[in-house]
DNA sequence: CGGTATCCAGTCCGATACTG
DNA sequence: CAGTATCGGACTGGATACCG
């Protein structure tokens, strides 16, 4: 072969798997779940601008895919539990490594806006 | 403090960049840059199912964002010439877990999707 | 070659109302 | 408490045509 292969290191079933594990609300949920358990309406409250339709959603999709575990508590009302699965657990660290490649390079990504804002005249 | 403190690890602007650089496209378009730079039309054969339209968007706004330079090359006819940024590359052993992770999980995801699709009577 | 402009269909998302 | 159902508006993404 005389070019680079150029093959496609990822093929659509990985882009899919990415996209649903690591959505804008995804990403959120799992780290909550990874400190520990939470009820539904906790991680409502617990996650600002997330509505109970997109949770739902969220949280059904994490559970498809193997990433979350829900239980249902037998208690008057009942109540139910979501837990991290062992396959969810296997992106913590992944994840807390996004959360601070967000936290440290913010700011520079805001000055590089800023910057090109400005020179689009 | 009796309770968990519940504090969001993230604010908006955190899950607003995380979606602009971790999306559909956006992964492996830098995963390709990271390798060496890329023409246009380069970028777009290497990575089937990527419109004009949406790589045109994604490398906007990845330059935008300070991950990826655009470099016009005084050629004829003209060309441009796209290249991993110093923001971009920190972003290279991230990209590259994610990509190992879908690739090491994926078996497994399937088959917990397999169980969920099968128990939903 | 590397785009921009436009149109248009499909999807997402929030708000609201209702249920076991 | 933890959802489901439904509806309208916003946004997205593909197809196509054209430009420097």
């Amino acid at each position: 072969m005389k070019e680079t292969a150029d093959q496609a290191r990822l093929g659509p079933e990985h882009r899919e798997l990415l996209g649903q594990v690591l959505d804008k609300w995804s990403l959120e949920v799992l780290d909550r779940l990874c400190e520990r358990p939470r009820r539904f309406n906790e991680l409502r409250k617990a996650i600002p601008g997330l509505t109970q339709k997109s949770l739902t959603t969220t949280l059904r999709r994490l559970e498809r895919n193997g990433m979350v575990e829900r239980v249902v508590v037998s208690t008057r009302p009942v109540g139910v539990e979501y837990r991290i699965a062992r396959l969810g657990k296997t992106l913590q660290d992944l994840i807390d490594a996004l959360l601070s490649w967000s936290a440290t390079h913010l700011p520079e990504v805001e000055r590089a806006r800023e910057r090109f804002d400005a020179a689009e005249s």
